[in-house]
DNA sequence: AAGAAATTTAAACGCTTGTTTAAAATTAGT
DNA sequence: ACTAATTTTAAACAAGCGTTTAAATTTCTT
């Protein structure tokens, strides 16, 4: 097994999780140091403080969270293709990391705790082409014109809302993890047909 | 103006602004005591702890967001116009407390703090007839058969996300207040057309 | 093997936390 | 007006917080 993890990369490893599953407020320095094993004073450090380690978990899991799927734009697919399979692969990451978009959006709703640098995360995505390559399928009449912001907030919304309400729909509805589990496989599929639905103008045949 | 508050109310209602702002684990029972102009010690002396007054706030605020809007559900209209009503008011309800989708799915997602009682939430939905008008359209052909959960979580990403979204799309796309609000706006009527869209089965004329 | 550097530890620092106490101030009852 | 009950206050409590210190241990260099 990879247990050749040095301590440095131990502490980094358990606050991403105590991070993440309790936030910034909700643990201590001596939770994240027992978590890795260790003793507290060894967090600061190799971390300096309890904020600057934060800093950096959460930065990389936001360029993870942002970043994770959109390279399938730079791919040579058609549009629609490129759509579905970044919603497929959306899904198949928040399977892997569901707690991700509420950690990001919990902690960046009160920005004091620290700036964090978001600067070149919207640079990689722009990268990848994809904006304007939204923007020219709008110019040609294969999806309908709307502002992108709008359009990310259409796609965002269905693909992370499922995974950041899951506590409150498992009551609401009674269901066990299995049983939520097939309802977010089932998500994704009218997830996909919807915003493909929606978004995309059929061809008119005159 | 209505200063009639007593002494108990001025503290729960700054206990409400202060809890939803901040979460439970960010805030202080002297920082909630301070907003209420009061004395510390008086927060106890009405509300035993702070963790009590934060369950009083909580199922407060989760028996709002889930009933503030549902009793359209109740009126003598066709389906589509409830659903659009519905959405119009999730909207309008969101726009004078945005934070409250975060506050509840963020605090709900660490159940540890303590218990709350759901309870009657979902007798209270159930009573408006919703989710019997839903399964009879289903039967009848006029909507999508989707599982109850699935058509919920349709609908709820479309209308909660954006907001808790706010502060991440207000940075990527570096809009003001003003511009996010319009974009709200305009979602409001993308994600009505697009859930509208999808669920109802358009009437085949032959 | 010896000494220097890096790592790890236990203990302590000052400060803030939630909560309690006991006295002061106000209100209510007769 | 006097007493009792209620409300408000300032002060204190132990416990836990992030952080620092200085000594112990390990690792590296020669």
């Amino acid at each position: 097994m990879s247990k050749e993890l040095s301590t440095e990369e131990k502490i980094r490893e358990a606050a991403k999780n105590v991070f993440i599953a309790k936030g910034f407020d909700g643990c201590t320095s001596r939770e994240i140091a027992k978590a890795a094993g260790m003793n507290v004073a060894l967090v600061n450090y190799y971390f300096c403080s309890k904020k600057q380690l934060f800093k950096l978990v959460f930065e990389a899991a936001l360029e993870d969270f942002m970043l994770s799927t959109v390279e399938v734009f730079k791919k040579d697919l058609s549009l629609e293709s490129k759509m579905r399979i970044f919603i497929e692969r959306e899904f198949e990451f928040l399977i892997l990391h569901p707690d991700i978009p509420r950690f990001i959006l919990s902690e960046l709703s009160r920005g004091d705790k620290c700036e964090f640098d978001h600067a070149g995360i919207l640079d990689k995505i722009a990268d990848t082409g994809v904006f304007e390559e939204l923007l020219d399928a709008q110019e040609k009449g294969i999806i309908r014109k709307v502002d992108l912001t709008n359009l990310m907030l259409l796609i965002m919304s269905n693909c992370h809302y499922p995974f950041m309400a899951k506590p409150l729909m498992k009551y609401l509805n009674g269901l066990s993890e299995e049983e939520y589990q097939e309802r977010l496989m089932l998500q994704k599929q009218y997830v996909t047909e919807m915003l493909i639905g929606y978004l995309f103008i059929p061809k008119t045949n005159n």
